[in-house]
DNA sequence: TGGGTCATGTAACCTGTTACATGATTAG
DNA sequence: CTAATCATGTAACAGGTTACATGACCCA
């Protein structure tokens, strides 16, 4: 998966691995994290299997650097990539895994849990500026390309991601505080 | 986290790496799947840690099992990883990957993805009957634990992400088509 | 002179996947 | 008789994480 979004970013013109942790770092971070590491591992790999090539470049003041290039079968791949549709709509989600044994845990702390998790939401939303504004924040970084719809088009998705958490979690709460009241009314009688 | 997911199985009830199995795949495994080789080397490194115990049970007209136990120990470390938090609000998106880098293939394949993506959302949707059945299945499978409120939440995250992702492919949808028939405009005139 | 940025990596580890391997019983 | 279910694993690989290691320049 890495190795595709590595390529994806080369795509849009040569890079150095640490403009690739960069450009990770800074635009696709919300929906990929990537070690640096971990970069370097696989723009070698690609170079091994001549989906990129490299070559160094000299700087003055500064230290020389290692430039990758997509190659013609770089582009290939990509694109039989992108076709590629087995939808991921699946996926390991360690939050409902928690979410799913919290009955071990009493139920007030559960309710701590969801409100803390639809504050984290809150605060997600407003470091986030609005979405369109950071999607041409995207365009400008990376040139002005005709990929900015798809860029903003995650951004949406995060966006909507995040409204959707937070109705539940008070879908949660809500539930959640019935069956204490239930229990108090219960001790009270 | 797969760990912590079998524990939180055994904590149920006394359980066989198979039967683990059988959870994963029947209960858990539209927000988790595991291998069966997994497990296995799981609850290896479990009883290594002192989490769980084994026995061998014989059994007439079927092989041995070996049945799993959750210690004090493992209890504890359940609810300590239950109370650990760090929302798992991040984690790697596939799919939002791919959206990334769509630019690179023509429009019209692109809502031809997306119209894809939708309709296994339908089936997805038509395949889980409502949500509060299925968790009174689940309750009825495993024993009408009181936990099965939380189950009922994991579910329900579900239904919700699955509308969520439904609105959000009518929106690409619609993006995608206004600029098709902009650049169809554009060679017209 | 000390912290930030640019720039490159290695090694060990953890987690998850794929493929393989075995063997008994039971229902159609 | 044969496919499914019950039952157990090993080995190799792939992908991601953590920790470590180096070094120069630039600004305050």
């Amino acid at each position: 998966m890495l190795k595709h979004g590595i390529l994806g970013l080369i795509r849009y013109g040569d890079m150095t691995g640490y403009q690739i942790m960069v450009a990770f770092r800074d635009s696709l971070n919300y929906f990929w994290s990537a070690q640096t590491s971990q970069i370097y591992r696989e723009l070698q790999v690609l170079k091994d299997k001549g989906w990129v090539s490299d070559r160094l470049v000299e700087q003055t003041g500064k230290p020389d650097k290692r430039v990758f290039s997509i190659t013609e079968e770089g582009q290939e791949e990509l694109v039989c990539w992108l076709r590629d549709e087995k939808t991921d709509l699946d996926g390991n989600n360690p939050l409902l895994m928690r979410v799913f044994f919290k009955g071990a845990l009493p139920v007030g702390e559960n309710i701590a849990f969801f409100e803390r998790l639809k504050e984290e939401c809150d605060q997600y939303q407003s470091r986030m500026p609005d979405a369109g504004a950071s999607a041409d924040r995207y365009a400008a970084n990376m040139k002005g390309s005709p990929d900015a719809a798809y860029w903003r088009m995650t951004i949406r998705y995060g966006a909507r991601y995040i409204e959707m958490l937070k109705e539940w979690c008070d879908e949660c709460i809500e539930e959640l505080e019935e069956s204490n009241e239930s229990l108090t009314d219960q001790r009270k009688s």
